[in-house]
DNA sequence: CTGCGCACTTGACAAATGTCAAGACATACT
DNA sequence: AGTATGTCTTGACATTTGTCAAGTGCGCAG
């Protein structure tokens, strides 16, 4: 009996295994180089595997890329909840959030332009949207917990939307990324005393 | 005598002309389908040319890249400058910029996306991150512009730092954009309620 | 041991793409 | 008129890219 469902292999635990090994891969390649500038066989020579494994696993490039989304989601949505339940006091937590917001920016910034690159790829292509669309959700989920635990730890209420302060988040550490990529020293030490600005802001006026 | 420069023509005023009108039927293709799934020949298809003339003027693709960015940025640093110079009243202001905030976001939704485009293609290539550098500054004071005159005429003083302020206001303004392409209806009037309610904030507190 | 099915590789094909050389066409100058 | 020069087209090239068919090796069931 054959395993094949439509085109890829989606059931058993070790094609799963191969898939994410695969998303890891290209997740690298794509962090590297852009979505623009990668192409399959970039993503297979960044894996132990040749560039005709890649369709084995998955239809078409789309389903890979959207994929990979997917897979990327797990990775960053619970980024500071670590920092959420730990944090006894509101200034521990605007110090530990400021803190982990330029470790990422410093760390991560491959994931991170390729995240922004993805969310804009998403403009053009719908295929893309509901995925991006969902993690960006999430994303705004994390802030959100992040706020509102700071919230409760000031005994402040919070006059804020969680879109509203998302987004302007989300546009201060985008500005920070691009900078830092720009090989601007400053930036991180401007996004922490952003960070560390902001949280009381979005307080009560 | 030539006039050929290099590789590419630079000179006399008929040349400036046509790559003006290459860099619009670049900007138009760009887009429509994003930097990454644009060709040099769907562009010269988009315009009244064949496909070798982007070569005649242009050295290569980046540089018809970059003189695209450059050539996007005389259209659109001058958005709000006429309600600026208009409003005689704060309410006035902040009521005309929310209506033009909007009024882009859905009219002139390919280019913003084509921006944010260019503007993550700088995170990958440093080749771009000059011109986008500034280009978002220019943006940056376009900004400021609003935000001081709009704190002029409530007599009230700025307690945020330019930089900042651009960086929310964009990033909820990327926020709509991507919502809005996502066929998202009511991303407009969030758009607005989240401008007009902005620009008090942002003043002090 | 033998054959079968799964996992993966290899090689190939067609389409797309950046680049550029060669020529056609037009306009201006002598 | 004839020539030269600037402008644009045509066709071609090498390379890249997504896709896929055919084949190889390996483990396992019979």
């Amino acid at each position: 009996m054959t395993v094949k469902q439509g085109a890829t292999r989606t059931r058993d635990r070790k094609s799963l295994e191969r898939r994410d090994q695969l998303a890891e891969s290209a997740l690298k390649t794509l962090g590297e180089f852009g979505y623009a500038h990668t192409s399959l066989r970039d993503i297979a020579a960044n894996s132990e595997f040749s560039h005709g494994v890649v369709h084995y696993y998955f239809a078409d490039k789309t389903e890979l890329i959207t994929y990979c989304v997917r897979y990327y989601k797990a990775q960053c949505a619970t980024r500071y909840d670590a920092i959420v339940a730990s944090a006894t006091t509101a200034e521990e937590l605007r110090l530990g959030f400021a803190d982990k917001l330029c470790e990422t920016l410093v760390e991560d910034s491959s994931m991170h332009r390729l995240w922004y690159d993805m969310r804009t790829q998403a403009m053009f292509d719908p295929a893309l949207q509901p995925d991006v669309l969902m993690i960006d959700s999430t994303l705004e989920e994390m802030i959100w917990r992040v706020l509102s635990r700071y919230a409760a730890l000031s005994g402040q209420s919070l006059t804020i939307d969680s879109p509203t302060a998302y987004a302007m988040l989300d546009g201060v550490f985008e500005r920070a990324l691009l900078h830092h990529l720009a090989a601007d020293g400053e930036c991180v030490e401007w996004l922490r005393s952003r960070a560390l600005g902001l949280l009381p802001t979005l307080l009560g006026a």
